[in-house]
DNA sequence: CTGTCAATACCGACCAGTCGGTATGTTGAA
DNA sequence: TTCAACATACCGACTGGTCGGTATTGACAG
């Protein structure tokens, strides 16, 4: 359904999106017009708009991709019910391996973030809000319980753990030395050193 | 010198500039068109092309603005010749309370760094490399004369310093219950932390 | 102090081209 | 015939940038 018989395999649908993300991620929202997005993904712009009701529905669907996979996953390791320690470190290296996935949807999404809030982004930005309200509150409960320690407040702690995940697209490369799930255990390393009680 | 008896008391080109560095860093540069900054500034546009070749121009300057401040302020710390411990807490918190003095400026630049390379930006890039190969470079050192801990690599303790600064205007606030000096001081002590050789 | 003359600073109308979006047409399957 | 799935042609608004013109200033001559 929805397939004609030349196109390569992929839906339409998908491969405008895959499109967008591609052009999106080089040159930005703003920067990359219609045209652009249409003739990359071989379909022309009554195609798109049949499945698409604005440009920005493009960048909502990527958000949406982004942020629904990390809560889900975020969901999980909250039900575990662990240790801080464990918890903590298993939302980094989720963030993470989990970002570094989708490198071109986080590089177009992040670069738009504080423009978005056109009410079609108000749940997804709540849901995001919640995410890192999980992280901060966590820390700040281990830190009162004196399993880690008040060196730095939650918000400092995670806005590290969160920068470095929001810029993660202009620096790390799927084809590097490092693989993702490296950079992730180092990362979770580091932070948790730092979170460390003095023994 | 440059300077009609009915304007504000600031020059035409810096209310230009202010102008379009609260409009790049509400909306991003693309999304703002030079009309609006002429509006802002309460000129035309024969008065911007009059001090500016080009809109590009307006984000080369704040670019520059922002690292050139950085860099000179880099290099008297290096020049004190300290330890890697104090070397890297100055460096910090210099790069917090610096970033956070201008968070408009480095608001509008961070988002568009991606696709700015056109030449006019290459000097300008390649001190940004070199200031971050002097961190990384200090923390290598460091961590192989056995003074830092090898918790994590060089590069992915600078990319958490860069990531916080970077995202640095979207959670500071100026008016907010924590000074930037707080918050500097705080990263240091986090990431001073995590490269403590257990002793 | 006054008159002259460039140079600088700035204005506002105006391009040619591009933008996101739409109205209408075509095609094949059911 | 009917409907979804696209293609094509096109629109009005707006874009970055240009250009001819003018008001203001400073330097210098007399």
């Amino acid at each position: 359904m929805g397939r004609s018989k030349t196109d390569g395999g992929a839906g339409v649908r998908e491969r405008i999106l895959a499109a967008a993300c591609e052009l999106f991620a080089e040159q930005g929202y703003d920067a990359t017009s219609v045209q652009q997005v249409v003739d990359r993904a071989g379909v022309t712009k009554g195609g798109l708009y049949h499945y698409f009701g604005a440009k920005e529905d493009l960048l909502v669907e990527m958000y949406r991709a982004i942020f629904s996979e990390r809560l889900t996953a975020l969901d999980a390791i909250l039900a575990e019910g662990r240790d801080p320690e464990w918890t903590l470190r298993a939302i980094i290296e989720d963030i993470v391996v989990g970002t570094a996935a989708m490198r071109q949807e986080s590089a177009a999404v992040s670069r738009e973030l504080a423009t978005m809030d056109s009410g079609r982004t108000q749940r997804l930005q709540a849901d995001w809000r919640r995410y890192q309200e999980a992280v901060r509150g966590l820390i700040r409960q281990a830190q009162q319980d004196g399993v880690f320690s008040p060196v730095a407040s939650p918000e400092v702690v995670s806005w590290s753990i969160f920068g470095v995940t929001n810029s993660l697209h202009t620096w790390f490369r799927p084809d590097g030395p490092k693989p993702a799930e490296t950079i992730a255990r180092e990362l979770a390393d580091f932070v948790l050193a730092g979170l460390k009680t003095p023994s």
